[in-house]
DNA sequence: GTATCCTTTGTTTTT
DNA sequence: CAAAGGATAC
């Protein structure tokens, strides 16, 4: 927030170069002709259509930089938004690398981010205060959850998951709750209530002084939109606006960057602090619009289901007079296998414009493909090639494995810890998601924001002091019937008759702590309780009261559940990323603090130098590349997710995130399945994806094809090549969509970006290196139940009925008590003698008859 | 007021 | 199969 200072008052262009020609510019040199245009063009507006690995992240530096150095534009005068802080720090860092010291003061950072700065400094324009709470989708939830009991819409089938979606859904569109009502059916109940819903949210939110995610970006177009003199300010300010991943654009994220590219009229102009110069305007007395650049590629456009709107990339042209495209179509990544494979894959989406991606390198290996007989089984084989890989000099950091879903990980994990593979899974299970390093949150975000009701009600009942459900209703209705804060309403607990005294003694001795942390964290807060005098404390001393005030830590460890102690590191884990957080960005203040860990992406904690294998779902992997990449999963139903392919345009994204998979791959790409898949409780057969099938035969060198592993007869090794080693019909039949489209050329498109350093990383690397060491000692110690055996087995016609006698490697001997299902799915349920029943897949399980039954 | 057990429930992707 | 909610026991 503080470089906004650096604004340049007169925003003045020294006029155009003339400095340096065309020859000889290390800007320029080097770069391909489209490229070169990317980076010089210049007009109002520019759309540069970048396919995947085609240089875009090296565009866009050049093009900053280009624009610095030509002294068209002050660091002040840009804003440049990307789609995670990961790509913001390593685009910042180019940019120093270019420019040194001249790159200070421009503003790059994600669309929430450059927002949250925005809102902070404005929110007391609409009833906000600087120091709101900025709330997660787990807040939302928890928000939701109380109105929709308080409202009994749970009847009408209203969950906080489905209405928290549809809100979301209708705030991307900038629609208010006021507005939908207006546009809802009256007559069906079912709206009316979820009006109430979606108005209780606002209203909810707004008392907490909170935002959120949504909100973020909506509120600041509402701002700009309801207050043109403070929209003015940062359509004056930013003069060159540039915005990478456009095509995963909402409409929010749209309208903010057509009110920041809009003109400033000459009634705005006259109540400018401090005043226009007469450079800045144009002949009709205004601010000329700031320059648009966007970067994307509409085949990578995998966020609809957050709202993206494709047509923003699509319909840019139109969208804004005088635009001028540059594609980028050479590729600088992959080799022309993996290239081909990818345009064979987004061939088969209609709706595209053809591009016509190539590369100068050579075709290199071919596409590995494997069929594992179950997840452990394709785990397996990724172990082992990941292990080959290593041995032939690749560095664990060269290597990513993608899969669909989060709960993919497992099977993976397991594997990689077995064969002592270092690995990192991004996502997923998030660090603050804990609800030990939430609750320590809580107490942060109450001490920022004492009005923040969900905060508060976490803290009170964490750890556990005796203040339950009662206490809390009976001090939250106190606190709204005297308009209080929480905390001060905690310090008047003796005034709640209703709260038995020793519990209103508690609470008013929490109260003072949290009010006495207060003071020490000021600087930033929005805190009503005086004592502004001193400079705010380090983070880490705050979070440090807190934990030693609560006694968590020594709580937790006095429990003897081992996950507690685990816990317990957490917190301390936690309080180690807060003193790093000092130490880096000293003086920024409770506030900033919570700000980032809010905002924290996925892929944000990627780190190169970690050396270690990297596990993440395809969204996460968007924007990054990979020497080695592996593509877990490649199933129907699960690669295109079952879920979307009722949707319509469902079957398209899925497409696009294959295709954005695949490009992320340099040398080698491995596409794996399995022909069985454990899904909650039990196991299905899973068909292979008919993305396999828009790939070329030719391309694909099978290890293992889906013929042989879904037909009868085993592991017998044919041929190894042909998908239709089992007689072509079995594993080209997917189920519903039989129109199988065979496209040779066609193109791509693509995004780019490399690994960083992190903001917050050295100490979350530590906590998942503690996590996966100790992962490693348990499955040392104990050994995992799922032991994967050496080979894969296939029972074939083995026929078992009630009553049978049978023999299983792991379990011994046991008696079957029924079959259900039929063909590959059979399931044994079986009784056995020393471990009890189990449910085994008949075709699979390491078994053998020992004794028919007598029936 | 809290801890525990059992039932129910749902199962995509994320800033 | 997991997490989360509810009902029951302490």
């Amino acid at each position: 927030m503080s470089d906004f200072e650096l604004l340049d008052p007169s925003g003045l262009p020294i006029g155009g170069s003339a400095a340096h020609d065309a020859g000889g510019d290390p800007l320029v040199d080097g770069l391909n002709p489209a490229q070169a245009r990317a980076v010089t063009t210049r007009g109002p507006a520019l759309l540069i259509v970048a396919g995947a690995g085609s240089g875009k992240t090296r565009v866009l530096t050049h093009r900053i930089a280009h624009l610095i150095r030509e002294r068209e534009a002050w660091p002040s005068q840009i804003l440049a938004i990307t789609f995670t802080n990961k790509a913001a720090a390593e685009m910042r860092e180019r940019i120093e690398g270019l420019l040194g010291d001249a790159s200070q003061g421009m503003w790059i950072s994600t669309f929430h981010s450059a927002c949250v700065r925005i809102l902070r400094r404005e929110a007391e324009r609409f009833g906000y205060v600087s120091g709101f709470t900025i709330y997660d989708s787990a807040d939302s939830r928890a928000l939701l959850k109380r109105i929709i009991k308080e409202l009994d819409a749970d009847t009408y089938g209203f969950t906080p998951a489905n209405s928290g979606a549809k809100i979301s859904k209708l705030k991307n569109e900038l629609v208010d709750a006021a507005t939908h009502a207006a546009t809802m059916n009256e007559n069906d109940p079912r709206e009316r209530l979820f009006v109430e819903i979606f108005r209780m949210y606002e209203q909810e939110l707004k008392r907490a002084n909170a935002f959120d995610f949504d909100d973020l970006i909506g509120q600041t177009v509402h701002l700009f939109r309801a207050h043109p003199d403070v929209a003015a300010v940062y359509q004056r300010r930013f003069r060159h606006i540039l915005v990478d991943e456009y095509q995963d654009t909402n409409h929010a994220q749209y309208s903010l960057i057509r009110e920041l590219t809009r003109p400033v009229e000459p009634e705005e102009v006259e109540r400018l602090v401090p005043p226009a110069r007469a450079k800045e305007l144009d002949a009709s007395g205004r601010i000329p619009p700031a320059s648009l650049t966007v970067v994307g590629d509409s085949d990578q456009s995998i966020y609809a289901f957050r709202g993206a709107d494709i047509r923003n990339i699509v319909e840019f042209e139109r969208d804004f007079a005088g635009a001028e495209v540059v594609k980028l179509e050479q590729n600088y990544r992959s080799t022309q296998n993996i290239l081909s494979a990818a345009n064979a894959v987004i061939g088969n989406n209609f709706d595209r414009q053809e591009k016509h991606l190539w590369t100068s390198e050579g075709d290199g290996e071919r596409i590995v493909g494997f069929t594992g007989y179950s997840q452990h089984d394709e785990a397996r084989f990724v172990a082992e090639e990941i292990e080959d890989l290593h041995r032939a000099g690749l560095a664990y950091s060269d290597i990513a494995v993608f899969y669909r879903t989060n709960s993919q990980t497992r099977a993976l994990e397991e594997l990689f810890i077995r064969s002592a593979i270092p690995y990192r899974v991004l996502g997923g299970t998030k660090f603050y998601e804990r609800a030990e390093v939430k609750d320590a949150m809580a107490y942060l975000t109450s001490i920022a924001n004492p009005y923040d009701p969900i905060a508060w009600s976490r803290l009170l009942g964490a750890p556990k002091r005796g203040v339950g459900a009662m206490a809390e209703a009976h001090l939250a209705n106190f606190q709204e019937a005297q308009g209080v804060s929480f905390h001060e309403a905690m310090l008047r607990a003796e005034e709640v008759t209703a709260i038995g005294p020793k519990i209103r003694a508690t609470v008013r001795a929490l109260g003072e702590m949290l009010v006495r942390a207060s003071r020490m964290a000021v600087g930033g807060g929005a805190t009503d309780v005086a004592g502004e005098d001193a400079k705010p404390a380090p983070v880490a001393d705050v979070m440090k009261l807190v934990l030693d005030e609560t006694d968590m830590i020594e709580k937790l460890r006095a429990k003897r559940d081992p996950q507690d102690d685990a816990r317990a590191e957490n917190l301390e884990e936690l309080l180690a990323v807060a003193r790093e957080f000092d130490v880096k960005q000293p003086g920024a203040g409770l506030l900033a603090f919570l700000t980032e860990v809010s905002l924290v992406a996925a892929a944000d904690d990627l780190d190169d130098s970690s050396g270690t294998v990297s596990l993440m779902t395809m969204h996460t992997a968007k924007g990054l590349e990979f020497k080695a990449v592996f593509i877990t999963g490649v199933e129907e139903g699960l690669l295109p997710h079952q879920m979307s392919v009722d949707e319509i345009g469902g079957i398209s994204e899925e497409r696009r995130l294959m295709y954005v998979g695949i490009t992320r791959a340099r040398e080698r790409l491995y596409l794996t399945l399995a022909s069985t898949r454990a899904t909650f409780g039990d196991v299905s057969v899973a068909m292979p994806s008919r993305f396999l099938q828009e790939i070329p035969e030719g391309l694909i060198d099978w290890r293992q094809s889906p013929g042989e592993v879904t037909g009868r007869g085993g592991t017998a090794s044919r041929a190894l090549n042909a998908p239709r080693s089992s007689g072509g019909g079995s594993w080209s039949r997917t189920r519903t969509d039989s129109a199988v489209t065979f496209s040779g050329g066609g193109s791509g498109s693509g995004a780019v970006s490399e690994p960083a350093s992190g903001n917050m990383q050295s100490a979350l690397d530590k906590w998942r290196e503690r996590k996966r060491l100790a992962k490693e000692a348990q499955a040392s110690g104990g050994g995992f139940p799922n032991l994967v055996g050496g080979s894969v087995r296939d029972n074939g016609d083995l026929e078992l009925a009630t009553g049978d006698r049978i023999r299983h490697d792991e379990y011994g001997e046991g008696r079957v008590t029924g079959v259900s299902g039929v063909g590959t799915k059979r399931i044994a349920h079986v009784v056995f003698d020393t471990v009890g029943e189990r449910k085994l897949l008949v075709k699979l399980a390491p078994i053998e008859k020992v004794e028919a039954g007598e029936e």
